[in-house]
DNA sequence: TCCATTCTCTGACCGTCGTCAGAGAATGCT
DNA sequence: AGCATTCTCTGACGACGGTCAGAGAATGGA
């Protein structure tokens, strides 16, 4: 890393944290405290519970409470028990909290034209797409990926979504019991492994890998990224990690196969050191076999 | 302003504040608490007026008083009674105080690096860059332009710094006194005005107005945008107010004299509606001379 | 010399944020 | 049925941020 960009990175966080910061402090906060407006941004039209926003806000469980009578007493909320478990309780926006929320959301947008308003149109188009930009790379940044058990929730988000893609993208539809398996159990050390990257905890990606010790083969499989983060350079992020995995569990070989319309998987594949080979299964819907190899 | 802006502003305030302002928070009040880190960091390294760091930091006098006594009762500042006015009291860093604002500053390029760290090098490139610009641009939508008194202070920073830019940059070197005046008197209304661009309270650039109430026509003196600001539009900001506020005055033409060296003031000039004419006054300093006509 | 002003500090106060301990109700498991 | 667990709430407390009023010392101008 050059450091003069630690110092653009120092710069960029003390202007803009302290100047948009206190800005929407003050426009959000019209009479009522910052934490409550927060705490009323929070609560879904249809009805949160509180044990949902307690972990989203990371608050203290009597803290909480304590808001939420504040705000229940300023008739923006109810709260009543949960019909299917009798100890959560669900809050609800009343009709003043909805209009109170759409104030809130006037008052952002007068922020964001307070600070648009003063430039010119070709300006405004720059600090736009900056704005894109930096909020698109400090997601990438935050993206943290784990080896994860195959059973837990945010996994079955992953591997859900991975198929449901398939069905989508492939010509002939996509049934998992007719292709390779990747079982659960082939997931799980010391047979194999699964990560999962996720984003301000948030799944956004998965990759796995079986391993073979006999032949010390890696196969990869399961790879997939979310919608709302391609083109962050996660997926070959999750590959080169499946790849140091494999590598510090004494493979040689990392194998896979894939759909030829998954084009840009295959040109991921390309790009990170793996080359076109003749098939080594019989995966009816592979059309490409890619091998590379891990010494060096 | 088109409706999709509004969006990623708002969209980019909320990443943005929350994310880099807790990681922030984290990472910088380690054992302190925020507002004395900060406090900490605004104490100059050869001391600081309690009364300028009062106003820098925008806090009330009694609990920045209570501040300064929790400093010192930790050993990192003394304060004592100026030499000049024993009103005022200077804060000093003490040998801690100094090696806490190290670690302060530490703490910063940490944070820095934990979000530059999982990024590849393009990846931190482009943030950089964009940052960069947001960074730039939000600075241009904070300047605020107003009629000043030309014997105010800021007013009198900018007349400074211009007359000390026409000195280094004029083959010729600059001599007030043998150019065309615009005395105080002659940029205080009803004879004129002088406006003053500031951004977070601090100056970057002025431009004035003669009014000729007879002829309907206005001189523009004075034109000057700070160097830190330059290419932010601000110069072209400045003329079209001067141009407003001549036209509110009912001045029908804008004339100014500007010398050769001032390449980028006559770029401006050309594109702002500005043509060139015949000298029509003998301004020594002057190359080339401009008009514009403010009805349409 | 007198008086208004400037500057800093102390005392008193309030609301917010945040934490800890424990009570009470509902639930799930054995 | 018994018991551990989960969820929410109340009470009590403390640190922090922020404001107001006024005291006391120093200054500058009439």
């Amino acid at each position: 890393m050059e450091p003069g960009q630690i110092d653009v990175v120092r710069r960029f966080n003390r202007a803009v944290t302290r100047r948009v910061g206190a800005l929407s402090d003050e426009y959000l906060s019209r009479d009522r405290s910052l934490g409550l407006s927060r705490l009323l941004w929070e609560v879904e039209p249809d009805g949160s519970e509180v044990r949902v926003l307690r972990s989203r806000l990371a608050l203290d469980s009597g803290y909480l409470s304590r808001q939420l009578r504040r705000l229940e007493s300023d008739g923006l909320v109810t709260t009543d028990p949960d019909s299917d478990d009798g100890r959560v309780r669900k809050v609800r926006l009343t009709e003043a909290g909805v209009a109170e929320r759409a104030t809130l959301d006037l008052a952002s947008d007068e922020l964001a034209a307070s600070i648009l308003d003063p430039l010119t149109d070709g300006q405004r188009g720059h600090l736009v797409a900056a704005m894109t930009e930096v909020e698109r790379l400090l997601l990438a940044s935050q993206v943290r990926i784990e080896i994860t058990d195959p059973r837990a929730p945010d996994a079955r988000y992953c591997l859900r979504s991975y198929f449901e893609e398939l069905q989508r993208r492939f010509d002939t539809g996509f049934n998992p019991t007719r292709s390779i398996s990747a079982s659960d159990d082939e997931m799980t050390l010391p047979n194999g492994l699964l990560l999962v990257a996720t984003a301000q905890g948030t799944p956004v990606g998965c990759g796995a890998l079986k391993l073979h010790a006999e032949t010390r083969i890696a196969d990869v499989k399961r790879m997939w990224t979310s919608p709302d983060t391609r083109g962050l350079g996660l997926g070959r992020r999750i590959l080169e990690r499946l790849a140091d995995e494999a590598t510090t569990r004494g493979m040689q070989t990392l194998r896979l196969e894939t759909n030829r319309t998954l084009t840009e998987a295959r040109h991921l594949y390309e790009t990170a050191g793996f080359t076109q080979i003749e098939a080594f299964n019989d995966e009816q819907y592979a059309h490409h076999w890619f091998e590379r190899n891990l010494e060096r």
